[in-house]
Parts: structure tokens; sequence; C-alpha cells
DNA sequence: AGATACTTGACTATTTTAGTCAGGTTTATA
DNA sequence: TATAAACCTGACTAAAATAGTCAAGTATCT
């Protein structure tokens, strides 16, 4: 069980435009360079986050991106829905007749998994980027 | 982020076993149609579940495993433990010099991962096995 | 005009997963 | 003591997911 780069790539990156987000648009080349993220990888999770407008482009000479959001409003749930960053822990389908459907008939450890799930999913619609911010600033004093 | 098949299959098959635990030992090739896994796998799944003392086995005719344990003893913890289903959020390797090594340099989020991590540990070393049959007698009734 | 920066989509090597397969060894019981 | 049930081990592999790279754009500020 672990976390994917994508979206633990997808936070970091996040963190580092909030705490650059003055002004100006910080471009990807930026986070790049700081975050040690490849740009053609970036430039992938930022369309993601755009769509589901995370994020803002701003094109030409000094764009970038800006927060589309206030930070405090960006939950770790969001992030990770826009880059497909899921947790799964059942595999049962749906439509299947025989075993575990999650209707009918249920594994026996079914609601375990669904518990589990419920578990870390209530750790991410918690965490907002303002907070991860945040805790960054306090431990760099 | 998911859970794996293997750490899935070790806690059906030991709900299967804690159930069926009463005089006899239980044989694999019952847990494998109960249970819908390959009677294979299985046994990949229990030799390393008898190497770190999670069940005994018995040999020979109407031989199969026994828990080692209290049901009540075995948190998820330690089953996950045994098949090597580990919680990885953070790649950050030790001895890397450059970057997040966990110490010296601290990435932007590496507080985060480890939250995550204890977040999710926490809630298997809370679950036993006991917690998970009787949840399961419950819902038969 | 031209540099900067975003945008898109296709492609691919590597790793992990989820098993299968083959060939054992042990031991209760008839 | 033969034999069948059951455990035990390690090597192998197909398929899927991951973590990117690569190429070829398009938009816009200066």
């Amino acid at each position: 069980m672990k976390l994917t780069s994508k979206g633990r790539y997808a936070v970091m990156a996040l963190v580092d435009l909030a705490r650059f987000n003055n002004i100006n648009p910080v471009s990807l080349r930026d986070i790049s360079l700081r975050q040690g993220i490849s740009l053609d990888y970036l430039e992938q999770i930022f369309s993601k986050l755009r769509k589901k407008e995370i994020v803002q482009s701003v094109r030409g000479t000094q764009g970038g991106y800006v927060l589309n959001k206030k930070a405090k409003e960006i939950k770790l749930t969001n992030i990770f829905d826009a880059v497909d960053e899921k947790v799964k822990t059942v595999q049962c389908k749906k439509d299947s007749k025989k075993g575990c459907n999650g209707k009918t008939t249920k594994c026996v450890t079914h609601n375990l998994w669904d518990e589990l799930e419920n578990h870390i999913n209530n750790f991410f619609k918690e965490k907002s980027l303002e907070d991860l911010v945040k805790d960054n600033q306090e431990r760099r004093i």
C-alpha cells in the first residue's frame, strides 16, 4: 500500500506554489527546480489541477500558475481527486454475481476495507494546503 | 494508493481460519474453496504467516493450520507486517545527500506523509482478528 | 518578432502485482 | 509400511500500473 509519485508531487508542487503565490504567477520551471520534479511531469499534473479549477494558468512571459482558491479551501482530497490518486481498498466488483459484490453477498472483510477507506479519506478531508504551508514555515524558523 | 491482494487475502483467510478454529486444524483447501483464493497463492501467504508465528501448521492427513495466538492478540499490523504489506507514503531515501533525506533536509511535505502513515497504522494497530470475527457474526444473524 | 511558458498527446522502460507451475517433504492412518 | 492428504519452496511469467520522456505544438507579454 503506497502513495504514488503523482499524488505526492501534486501536493509538493502546490505547497511550493502556495508559498510563492504573492503577486506574480509561479512558473513550473521554478517549481521543477526547487522541488526536483521533472518539468514534463509537472505539466501533466498541472493540466489536471487546472481542469479541476484548483489552479489558474497565466500565459506568456512571466506567466505561470496561481492558486484558484484560498489555500484554506484547498483540501488534500481535492488535490488527490484531481490527479486521480484514489484510495482503493476493496476490489469487489459491483456487478459480479458470484462472490462479493458489496450488496447481496459481502466478503468477510468487506466492512473492514470500507472503514479503512473512510479512515484515510477523513485525514485527507481535514488537511488543507494552508495547514501544510504553516506547518512548513514554523519548522523553518 | 491501494491495498494489494496479498494483504487483503491474508486477512480474509485468517478471519476464515479464526471462525472455524475450534478443535481441528483448518486446511488451506477449505479456505481456498470458501474464500475463492487460489490454493497456490494461499500457500505462499501462509508460509509467511507461519514464519511470523501467527499460525501453526499441522501436517499429515486431517492437517491444516491453527492460530498461534488468541484472535484478540492478533492485530492487523501483525498480519500486514507478516506478508510484507507495508504502508509507504514517503520515498525519501535515508542516505541521499541531495534532496530530502528525512534528517538534514526535509522536503516540504515530509511531515505530512509521516502523519498520514501514522494515521493509517493506528487503524491497523487497533483492529484485532477478534473484532473482525465478531463484526462478521453480528451481520450474519 | 521572439522568447517564454503553457498545452496536449503519444510513447515507453521499469517495476510491481498476482498469480501459476513444478517438484518436492512430512505425517496420520489404514 | 504404503499412500494420500496436506504442507513447503522456489522459480517463473503475463498483465497492469507507474513514472516518466519526447515531440510538436499554441498563446501572449514585451
